[in-house]
DNA sequence: GTTTTAAAATACCGATCGGTATATTTGCAT
DNA sequence: ATGCAAATATACCGATCGGTATTTTAAAAC
């Protein structure tokens, strides 16, 4: 009980949902005592403050989703199949999140921009880390002859970031995942266009 | 001065850029009554509440986008510059924003799905009424021979409108629009390659 | 020019906010 | 068992929140 480590984690994990749906602002301190059982006392014993929390709270949802990705790309055999795993990865986000309340890089990229200057940035790294990880699939997939030599990388990998994060916006505003899966089809043809 | 009207207009000009920027949970009374030079009972006068202040907020941010677009489609002779145009015109978002903040479909979105149902039915709407808009400039290019007629409107439509917000979500949060001109010129050979 | 009425300004409300100071508890070292 | 220190709980702070009741102001009706 006295495991300050532990203790963090806890108010982390408990917290990660809540920041994830209402929002930064939209959270209160009384919220996260709330949701994990423990007092302002202890909450303000681990975090300098509740901004303290909200990073830490952002940094391991980001960590999940990059674990996750980082998986699924390293056990699909192929750049065009890598490319499919994570179509379908962010497919799945909308029946089972990895975090409750829609994508955090999304819902954090748009409360951050304009309020939240330090979140910002680290939005701006995890969104460059996706992009870059799909470009290093894409070159790969070159070398190895799975991709066609003449594609534009740089490009592909952009537009194909761009169109995943947009069709999971829509998505979840709809609350339903047939945007995606019109999207998915659409991308999976593109994905066919460039493979050898 | 003691025309409600004019008063109603005014405090909404004055609340969008607010609104669009802190978002609505963020944005005070205070702030509105002090960017409007208006005093609270002005404010309640007119309004309900300040989540109605809010939903006619983003109306009429909705209504300038949606006009724009229209424009630019209208202006633009065929299909295939029509799709060109609205690329344009989110391109400029960035730099000429018609709302100081970012994308209100987009910032509403996020903020939205979770926390306010009635704004969420509107960005959800406003989001079908720009993707039936683009499907419907396909079927004419397709009828009057500019588009290939093999081209599956529905994939292609969604695919693209999902492409530009997901484009302009990234780069509003970057700050720079780097990423959406890169989307850009992938989308205008997509574009191409479905025009006869 | 006075009256009337609607719009806008002011004053005030309880609730909640983030944060801090203090008290209490807990586990460990001795 | 006891004292110590760290971790957690409690009590409290001023500020601000959304909202309402009341007063003042100003334009229109007569």
């Amino acid at each position: 009980m006295r495991n300050p480590e532990l203790t963090k984690k806890l108010i982390v994990e408990k917290a990660m949902p809540l920041f994830n749906q209402k929002g930064y602002r939209a959270t209160s301190l009384s919220d996260i005592t709330k949701v994990t059982g423990m007092t302002k006392g202890a909450i303000y014993g681990n975090f300098e403050n509740k901004d303290a929390v909200a990073e830490a709270t952002f940094e391991s949802a980001v960590e999940i989703i990059t674990e996750e990705i980082r998986q699924r790309i390293k056990s699909a055999p192929t750049a065009p199949l890598k490319l499919h795993a994570i179509l379908n990865y962010y497919g799945e986000y909308l029946h089972n999140p990895p975090v409750q309340g829609g994508c955090p890089v999304i819902n954090t990229a748009i409360e951050a921009d304009d309020n939240y200057p330090l979140l910002r940035t680290k939005v701006v790294r995890i969104m460059t880390l996706i992009k870059d990880s799909l470009k290093k699939v894409m070159y790969r997939g070159i070398k190895e002859g799975q991709l066609k030599s003449d594609v534009n990388v740089e490009e592909f990998a952009t537009t194909f970031y761009s169109t995943i994060l947009g069709a999971t916006l829509i998505s979840q505003v709809e609350g339903d995942n047939e945007t995606y899966q019109t999207v998915k089809s659409k991308m999976k043809k593109l994905i066919e266009e460039i493979t050898i």
